[in-house]
DNA sequence: TTTTGAGTTGTTCGA
DNA sequence: GTCGAACAACTCAAA
C-alpha cells in the first residue's frame, strides 16, 4: 500500500531550504501539496496582498508541475476530507508562531488531526532565544547578541523528485483575484525571490547601510514580501552575508524580524493591544477626517503624503517613511497606533503581523525597546534630510512637481502660492509635538520620592 | 549583590 | 552655520 502525506504550505511557498518538505518526502511515497485559502486571508487582505499571494501560488504550482491543491474554506474540514479521500497517513507542516497561525493549528490538532512540525519561518524559532534565567528578552541588542551566538542550520537543497498527487477538478481553484501585472507588483515566487536576492547582493548590499535611508533611491533589499510568504528562508539570506559593516546592518534587519516574532510569540495579545499598558490610558483622538486625510495622502505634508500614496498605489512603503507616517499619525494626529497598523496590514504585500504591530508600537513609544518618548519625527526635516531634492515626493505627488527643492517640503512657504490641488496642512507640527509631549506627561510614571 | 552604562532610525534650544 | 546638552523610564549585562 502506498503511503501518502499532505504537505500543507502556509508561510513557506518554496521548495528549496524547506526541511519540513524534505521530511514529508522522506516519510511517504506520494505527496499531496496543499494550500488552504481560509477566510482570514481572503477577507482581510487588500487587492495588492491578494494579487501577490495569487501570483506566488501560481509560481509554486508551476514548480510543482501543476500539482498544488488550492482549496478555500475551513482547514479542519478540508484536511478531514482529503485524509479520507486520499488515505493520507501524515500531515507535514512548518511550525507557525503568530497568533492566528497558532490558534488555527491548535484547532486542527484538537480536532484529532496530527500535524508533524519541522522547522519554522525563522532562522531560530521564536521561544528559543532566552536570557540565562530562561525568560524572554525585552530589549533588542541583548537579543541580537544571544541570537547571533545561538546559530542556525545551514540551508538544504530542494528535493530532486516529488511524486505528487494531481489535484481533482475542484481541488485547484487558483484564486482569480486581481492579477499582479495590472497592479505593477514585484514578481512573486521562489525563483523571483532568489533572483532578487542575488541582484541585491550584487548591486545593493555593500552600500545598504547608507542607501537604505533614502526613499528616492532603490537602496533597500525589497525582500520583505518574499520573506513574508517564505519564498526564501532567512537562513538562505544569512548564509550569504559576510562581516562588513553593511552586511552587519542587514543581518540586524533580519534579526529585528526574528526579535519581533519572538516578542509576539511570548505576548500574543500585542498584535492588537498595547505592550506597555499605561499607553492605553493616554488621551487620543478618534479616527475622523484627519485619519482619512492620512489614509488618502492629503495631510498637506508632502513627505507623509507621498509615502501614503506609495503604499496605496504600490502595496509597499519605504522603511524610513513607515516611521515618518507612523510618527505623524500617533504624535501629530494623536490617533492610536492600531488604526495605522490595520491600514498598513490591508495594503502591504510584506505584511507581517509581528513586525507591523511592533514596528508601530516602537514608534508610538509603547512597545518593547520602544522609541524614546521625545523621539518625534518632524515630517519636514525628515524630508529635507532623506529626500533633499524632493525626487521621492515628486514621484508620488505630481501636482507638486513644479516646486523646487527649497519649497517642496513646505509648499505653504512658496511665495508663488501655486499648489494646484494639493491641500493645506491639516495641523501645525510644532503645536502638535508639544501637545503630544503634554499627553505623554499625563501618563508619566510617578516615582515616589526617596 | 550592587552599581553602572548603554540602548536602530530624533529634535530643539542655546551657546 | 555648528555643536553639545537635554529630553524618562526601564531592561539587561558587564563590572
Amino acid at each position: 500500500m502506498i503511503s501518502r502525506s499532505i504537505f500543507w504550505f502556509r508561510r513557506d511557498l518554496r521548495l528549496s531550504d524547506n526541511p519540513a518538505l524534505l521530511n514529508a518526502i522522506a516519510n511517504s511515497q506520494e505527496i499531496l501539496p496543499l494550500f488552504i485559502m481560509d477566510n482570514e486571508i481572503a477577507n482581510r487582505a487588500g487587492s495588492h496582498r491578494r494579487a501577490y499571494l495569487a501570483a506566488s501560488l501560481r509560481a509554486l504550482n508551476g514548480s510543482l508541475g501543476g500539482s498544488l491543491h488550492v482549496i478555500s474554506g475551513d482547514p479542519v474540514a478540508i484536511l478531514r476530507s482529503l485524509i479520507s479521500k486520499y488515505d493520507i497517513s501524515q500531515i507535514h507542516v512548518a511550525s507557525e508562531f503568530a497568533p492566528y497561525g497558532v490558534a488555527r493549528d491548535k484547532r486542527v490538532v484538537e480536532s484529532g488531526i496530527e500535524l508533524i512540525r519541522t522547522g519554522s519561518p525563522y532562522a531560530i524559532a521564536p521561544g528559543r532565544v532566552v536570557k540565562s534565567d530562561g525568560t524572554p528578552y525585552r530589549v533588542y541588542t541583548p537579543f541580537f547578541r544571544a541570537w547571533t551566538s545561538h546559530g542556525w542550520r545551514t540551508p538544504v537543497a530542494a528535493p530532486q523528485n516529488i511524486k505528487a498527487i494531481a489535484p481533482g477538478k475542484s481541488e485547484q481553484r487558483l484564486p482569480d483575484w486581481d492579477i499582479a501585472s495590472e497592479l505593477d507588483l514585484p514578481p512573486a515566487g521562489e525563483e523571483s525571490a532568489q533572483k532578487r536576492w542575488r541582484d541585491f547582493q550584487t548591486n545593493g548590499l555593500d552600500n545598504y547601510d547608507q542607501a537604505r535611508n533614502f526613499p528616492g533611491v532603490d537602496g533597500t533589499s525589497r525582500m520583505g514580501h518574499h520573506l513574508r510568504w517564505g519564498e526564501i528562508h532567512p537562513r538562505t539570506i544569512l548564509d550569504s552575508l559576510g562581516g562588513s559593516p553593511a552586511h552587519e546592518v542587514y543581518r540586524k534587519e533580519i534579526a529585528w524580524r526574528e526579535f519581533y516574532a519572538d516578542v509576539l510569540y511570548h505576548n500574543p495579545h500585542t498584535s492588537r493591544d498595547y505592550y506597555s499598558k499605561r499607553f492605553a490610558g493616554m488621551r487620543y483622538e478618534s479616527p475622523d477626517g484627519k485619519f482619512l486625510a492620512w489614509c488618502e495622502g492629503k495631510t498637506g505634508f508632502p513627505f507623509v503624503d507621498a509615502a501614503m500614496r506609495q503604499l496605496v498605489e504600490t502595496g509597499w512603503m519605504h522603511n524610513r517613511l513607515r516611521m515618518v507616517v507612523a510618527s505623524f499619525l500617533v504624535k501629530d494626529l494623536h490617533i492610536e497606533w492600531h488604526h495605522g497598523a490595520n491600514f498598513f496590514m490591508k495594503y502591504l504585500i510584506d505584511n507581517d503581523v509581528a513586525s507591523n504591530s511592533h514596528g508601530w508600537q516602537w514608534t508610538a513609544g509603547c512597545g518593547t525597546d520602544a522609541s524614546p518618548y521625545f523621539r518625534i519625527f518632524n515630517p519636514v526635516e525628515q524630508g529635507r534630510k532623506f529626500d533633499p531634492e524632493g525626487d521621492y515626493i515628486r514621484k508620488y505627488i505630481p501636482e507638486l512637481g513644479h516646486l523646487s527643492a527649497k519649497y517642496i517640503h513646505e509648499p505653504w512657504q512658496d511665495p508663488a502660492g501655486n499648489r494646484n490641488s494639493y491641500p493645506d496642512r491639516i495641523v501645525d507640527h510644532t503645536v502638535e509635538r508639544l501637545e503630544s509631549l503634554a499627553r505623554l506627561a499625563e501618563i508619566k510614571v510617578v516615582t515616589p520620592e526617596s
